[in-house]
DNA sequence: ACTGCATATACCATTTTCAGCATATACCTG
DNA sequence: CAGGTATATGCTGAAAATGGTATATGCAGT
C-alpha cells in the first residue's frame, strides 16, 4: 500500500466519509448506507475501490459484510483520519457522521438486534 | 482550500515531489524541471493544478515565475509534507530530490548566479 | 524591432474515475 | 427449492485527469 494510493483514496468525499466511520470500528455496508444516506452500490463500489488498495478489509458474516480498516494500513492513514474532524473546516458531515453512528449504535444494542454484535464486531472474528 | 482538493494534489507522484521541493522554500520552474528531470509542460501544468486550488501561489520576478506553498495553505498539507520522507517507504524519491536540491543549492551560491538569488526568495517580494 | 530564454496555454487523444441502471451472487428462512 | 435480504458485478455514458505536441506570451538584451 503505497502513499499514493492512500491519498486516491483519501480525495473522495464519500470515500473519506467511509473512511472516517471504519475508524471508529468495523460496519456492515447497510449501515454504512444508512449513516450516510447512500445508495448500496456507490457505498460497495467505494468499497471495493478502497479495498483494491488495502486500506480496508471485508469479512463475510452470514448475509452481511463487515468492513474495516486493515490491519496493515499505512499510519499514514490512521494520523490523517485522526486529524479530520479538525482539519474538516466548513465541512460538518465528518462530525455528524460520527453523532449518527453513536445514535444507531445505542439503538442496535438496546433493541438486543443480533446486528448490533455485528457492528461491535464481536461476529465472525 | 477544502480538504479534498489537498488530496487531489497529493495523489500524484509528480505533484507530490513538487510540493515536497517546495516545502524547503520557494523554486522556480526551470530548478524544478532540472531537479526533477520533468518536461516544462508537465512542471507546469502541475503547478497549474495546485494554484486552482490554493495549494501553491506564484511571482513573476524577471523571465522567471517563482512558486512557493501559499501563505494560507491548509495545515493538513504542511502536515502531510512532514512526514513525506519517513512516510514514503520504498520510494526513494523524495529524499533524493532534497538532496539535489541542496546540491543545486550549493552550486548556485558558489557560482554567485543571479538565479541563486531567486532561489533564495530574495528577489520579488 | 529582433532574438532568445522562461513559462503558459491550446488542442487532441487516451485513460481513469464516477454515476446510473440492471443483474448476478451469496446467504438465510421456511 | 422458493423467496427474501445483503452485497457485488457488469455495462454504458459522462466527466475529469494525464500525456504529447504545438504555439503563444512575457521579459531581457542587443
Amino acid at each position: 500500500m503505497d502513499i499514493i494510493s492512500v491519498y486516491k483514496c483519501l480525495c473522495d468525499r464519500q470515500r473519506l466519509r467511509i473512511l472516517n466511520l471504519l475508524q471508529e470500528g468495523p460496519l456492515c455496508v447497510c449501515h454504512l448506507m444508512e449513516i450516510l444516506g447512500m445508495e448500496q452500490v456507490k457505498v460497495s463500489k467505494q468499497l471495493l475501490f478502497m479495498k483494491e488498495r488495502g486500506l480496508v478489509e471485508a469479512a463475510r458474516c452470514a448475509q452481511w459484510m463487515i468492513y474495516r480498516i486493515s490491519e496493515g494500513a499505512n499510519p499514514l492513514l490512521q494520523e490523517n483520519l485522526k486529524c479530520l474532524q479538525d482539519c474538516a473546516g466548513e465541512e460538518l458531515c465528518f462530525r455528524e457522521d460520527l453523532k449518527k453512528r453513536a445514535t444507531m449504535m445505542n439503538r442496535l444494542n438496546s433493541t438486543e438486534s443480533p446486528v448490533a454484535n455485528l457492528a461491535g464486531s464481536t461476529c465472525c472474528e
